[in-house]
RNA sequence: GGGCGCUUAGCUCAGCUGGUUAGAGCAGCUCGCUUACAACGAGCAGGUCGGGGGUUCGAGUCCCUCAGCGCCCACCA
């Protein structure tokens, strides 16, 4: 951390003729490029350097202002951190792979990938999608996928550039990319060398529109509307029946067992007991487990293979059969009863019962299931419509399903405590996130199911041998890091030839991709090259800062973790920046889905990307803010006036535009403001120090407004005259101002900018954050005396504002009763109070029976003012 | 069901480890073209800090409780 001694050198003065926001923009993005002021200092050793795990924005969503808002927030912790000296390491992102991706090629071209079909080189979309989804071949999807996300990368490039984002985009990345995968699938094989990763069959949630395995992370909750059906399980003893409730009749045929708890006295006498199900004569067994809630329904549930996550508990833990039902695509599937797996004791009818089910959605299934059971008498009364929560994909239309099927895992599971342990190492910002880690850590029911369904992600890098018979083989096939990526549907594994693809006694591609969340686990390694530039990772790793929206720490921060737990034994970073949503005026979560997304460049046309970015970055981290285009026009107003002020504070009337005299013997008037501005300097930098870049922004603000309001109009003449204080005014003026602008600079970077190239070479954001040290310590100044002079001064104008005259008007006489003490700083203003409000006789008496200072003016006859 | 956050002027928000008459901006009202700024400036008015209880010499600021809103998590038949 360096610390100044002086403030930075200064050349003549040059003025613009008028001031203006309008073109700012323009001219200092293309300087900042052309002279890579945001440039990433490679040498820079690790204790120097400020390393940004910048979170890649899903380039197929939409471009909306929560992207302005979060990164604007990061960018101010960039900028100030880079002014301290650091070596800022701030890498661009886009995050490309994935189904969101997928699914805005779909819509965007109409097309459908079907893996089946072969690659056609010559294909090139229909220019307006047509009605019916046009089939392409996996490959021809994906380049699809990459020629889309280039444009979309295109458009998010630019808006990054305008709200001044102080990214080095020569460190641009994104997660499709060769390097990307590289980096996933090398980290991927090292789980699995490692055994951290494991591929096993096993009940999985499912989406079946979208084919695919999901996450418990991406999993989501819906209230939807439901009902209970009440169903009649004949004993099979004859000693007649339980009634069980049910939400999900249609999987009667996939009923495995009845389960109680064991406590609950209705059913202790069953337990051991079998029953036969309704339909389909399957005898099951009556079971007893603590899950079980006597409260819900009959108190009595039937179990199956598998309506929910319960039912998995259930029947990994009461060892009970699978019978499934509902295929991958979610309809019903053909089985056989009688047979094993189905053993009912009546095939015959059961057969007949399921023919009417199969090959049926769910929602069909269900229709026809309540009809049969009615018709057989097997639904007591009539159903109980609830609303009730169902887990859906948070992208998905329909329910998940549960089906088994043979994925990749990562073990989180035994990782748990230490996971916990670790949210509590890293330094929350706000604090009180770490709760959302904590709840999710200590919620995990599985391990990480990284294995996607998909085609555009990053594929497993391995084969599988077949045998002669065709049949895969368990041991897979690995390929060598150097030769990563690869992808396994076009690479062929060593040893083996193309042609004995799919063949026996030859090999198969692992045909399912990662989820996306296995990359972007990965973001400090893609970012800080940790495969091909090991040096460079050793100089930015761990990272000093995780900025991210509190939506996602269950996926992209959890996922990190867990990765740099495995890979690094270490955080991956820091401290987490957890910034809160935009909310539209109403106070309801913009999203997509509500359809109330604002579009951030007509606001960034309209008020100027500093006034935005005044906005984004006076709220607190964590906190969800309204979209509030009032706050955009107090920052536009903030940003000219810091113009106008600089402006004004330069034009050296009488000196030519010369430098100011940094010798000069201050004024007790100037001492106390820089007294008061070196507190405002402590007072931010501890705020930054505490990730509290509005708390900042808010001091020196009010600062500002004061410096310009009192202190500017109580110093103006004598900064004008030739007399004795003169110099000194004109030094404060300057350090003041030096200290302002760079206090500014992170928030406004373009006011700022432009208003320091008036005096200085060279950019503002390359400068040092101001110290206190710049600023000289006058032995006997006050800080309470800029204060005083201000209240007289604010007595003054109050008086001629009651009066109804301008603040030109002259004032006869101004009397100041008050404690001595607080008399000697008025005196000490005396001139200065004399020149700013016109006053002609400025009389100070002493009252020691009043603790504030009473200020009476005496306005001068109108005529002699000449105001009016 | 468990947890977190919020509830301060009409609006959007500050109020750090409890301590002078509760702050800011916007909106409102009243003035003023003052030679940096009329896309401006000066000034006024406006809250007793969601309800209740408690600790304390003293609470918006700590504790308990209730309510509303938002969010996170949860094995929701």
């Amino acid at each position: 951390m360096q610390s100044l001694d002086h403030a930075p050198a200064s050349r003549p003065i040059a003025l613009p003729d008028k001031v203006a926001l309008e073109g700012l923009e323009e001219k200092w993005i293309a300087y900042w490029d052309e002279n890579a002021t945001h440039h990433f200092d490679r040498t820079a050793e690790r204790e120097d350097v400020y390393s940004i795990d910048t979170p890649p924005p899903t380039v197929s969503g939409s471009l909306h202002v929560g992207h302005v808002f979060n990164f604007t927030q990061i960018d101010v912790l960039a900028r100030y951190w880079r002014m301290r000296g650091k070596a800022v390491f701030f890498p661009i992102g886009w995050d490309d792979n994935g189904l969101p991706t997928e699914r805005r090629v779909q819509n965007f071209f109409g097309v459908r990938c079907d893996p089946s079909l072969p690659y056609d080189p010559g294909f090139s979309p229909p220019a307006t999608p047509p009605e019916r989804p046009v089939s392409i071949s996996r490959r021809n999807f994906v380049e699809l996928c990459g020629q889309l996300t280039e444009s979309d990368e295109e458009s998010f490039e630019d808006l990054f550039r305008r709200i001044a984002l102080s990214v080095d985009w020569s460190l641009k990345y994104t997660t499709i990319s060769p390097e990307a995968q590289r980096v996933s699938q090398r980290g991927f094989l090292r789980m699995l060398e490692a055994g951290h990763a494991y591929r096993h069959e096993a009940p999985t949630l499912w989406d079946v529109d979208y084919s695919s395995a999901i996450a418990q992370a991406e999993l989501e909750d819906r209230e939807i509307a439901g009902a209970y059906h009440r169903l009649q399980f004949p004993r099979a003893d004859g000693a007649g029946v339980v009634e069980i409730e049910t939400t999900r009749p249609e999987l009667l045929p996939s009923c495995v067992a009845l389960v109680a708890h064991p406590d609950d006295a209705r059913y202790q006498p069953l337990f051991g007991t079998n029953v036969r199900t309704p339909l389909f004569d399957v005898e099951v067994p009556v079971l007893a487990h603590e899950l079980a809630d006597p409260e819900k329904g009959s108190g009595i549930a039937m179990i199956c293979t598998f309506g929910d996550l319960t039912d998995v508990i259930w029947w990994r833990e009461l060892s009970l059969p699978v019978r499934t039902v509902i295929g991958r695509n979610g309809r019903f599937e053909t089985v056989n009863f009688g047979d094993s797996a189905f053993p009912s004791a009546s095939p015959e009818k059961a057969t007949e019962a399921y023919a009417e089910l199969e090959g049926k959605t769910v929602r069909q299934a269900q229709r026809r299931i309540i009809e049969l059971l009615s018709e057989s008498g097997l639904i007591v009364g009539e159903p109980r419509p609830i609303m009730h929560a169902v887990k859906f994909y948070e992208r998905g239309e329909r329910p998940l399903e549960i089906v088994s099927s043979s994925q990749w895992y990562v073990r989180t599971m035994p990782l748990r405590d230490e996971l916990l342990a670790a949210g509590r190492e890293l330094k929350w910002h706000p604090a009180f996130m770490r709760a959302r880690f904590e709840s999710w850590v200590e919620g995990l029911n599985g391990d990480w199911n990284i294995s996607r369904q998909r085609y555009f992600g990053v594929p497993f890098p391995l084969w599988y041998p077949l045998d002669e018979n065709g049949d895969i083989g368990l041991v897979p096939i690995l390929p060598e890091e150097s030769s990563l990526p690869i992808d396994p549907s076009s690479d062929v594994p060593g040893g083996y030839e193309e042609s004995q693809r799919n063949q026996p006694g030859g090999f198969v591609g692992d045909p399912d991709v990662m989820d996306t969340w296995a990359t972007s686990s990965l973001t400090p390694e893609i970012a800080g090259r940790y495969v091909d530039d090991p040096r460079l990772f050793a100089r930015i790793f761990p990272m000093d800062l995780r900025p991210q929206a509190h939506e996602i720490i269950r996926t992209w921060l959890f996922s990190t973790v867990v990765r740099a737990k495995l890979a690094h034994d270490s955080l991956p970073w820091t401290n987490a920046a957890i910034s809160g949503w935009i909310l539209d005026p109403d106070g309801k979560k913009m999203s997509k889905s509500k359809g109330n997304l604002v579009v951030p460049n007509d606001l960034l046309d309209k008020y100027g990307t500093d006034a935005v970015r005044y906005w984004a970055t006076s709220a607190r981290l964590g906190v969800d803010t309204v979209l509030d285009e009032q706050q955009m026009s107090i920052g536009r107003r903030l940003a000219i006036k810091l113009l106008n002020a600089t402006k004004f504070a330069l034009s050296r009337v009488g000196d030519g535009g010369e430098e100011s005299d940094n010798a000069a013997e201050l004024a007790p008037l100037d001492a106390s403001m820089l007294a008061c501005l070196a507190e405002v300097v402590e007072v931010a930098t501890s705020a930054f120090a505490d990730y509290e870049h509005a708390r900042a922004l808010d001091r020196i603000e009010a600062f500002f407004w004061t410096f310009c309001d009192d202190y500017v109009e109580l110093v103006k003449t004598r900064a004008y005259g030739t007399g004795d204080g003169a110099a000194s005014a004109r030094r404060a003026l300057d350090l003041a101002l030096s200290v302002q602008l760079r206090l500014f600079a992170p928030y406004l970077p373009f006011a700022a900018e432009e208003t320091w190239s008036w005096w200085h070479d060279g950019s503002i954001h390359a400068t040092s954050w101001p110290s206190t040290s710049e600023i000289p310590e006058q032995s006997g100044s006050s800080i309470e005396l800029l204060d005083a002079a201000a209240t007289v001064l604010g007595e003054v104008r109050h008086a001629k504002t009651i009066a109804k005259v301008s603040m030109r008007a002259k004032v006869a006489r101004v009397l100041v009763r008050g404690p001595n003490s607080m008399l000697e700083l008025v005196a000490q203003a005396h001139g200065d109070l004399c020149d700013a409000g016109s006053i002609e006789e400025l009389e100070l008496i002493a009252d020691d029976t009043i603790e504030k200072l009473a200020v009476e003016a005496e306005l001068a006859p109108i005529d002699d003012a000449g105001a009016k």
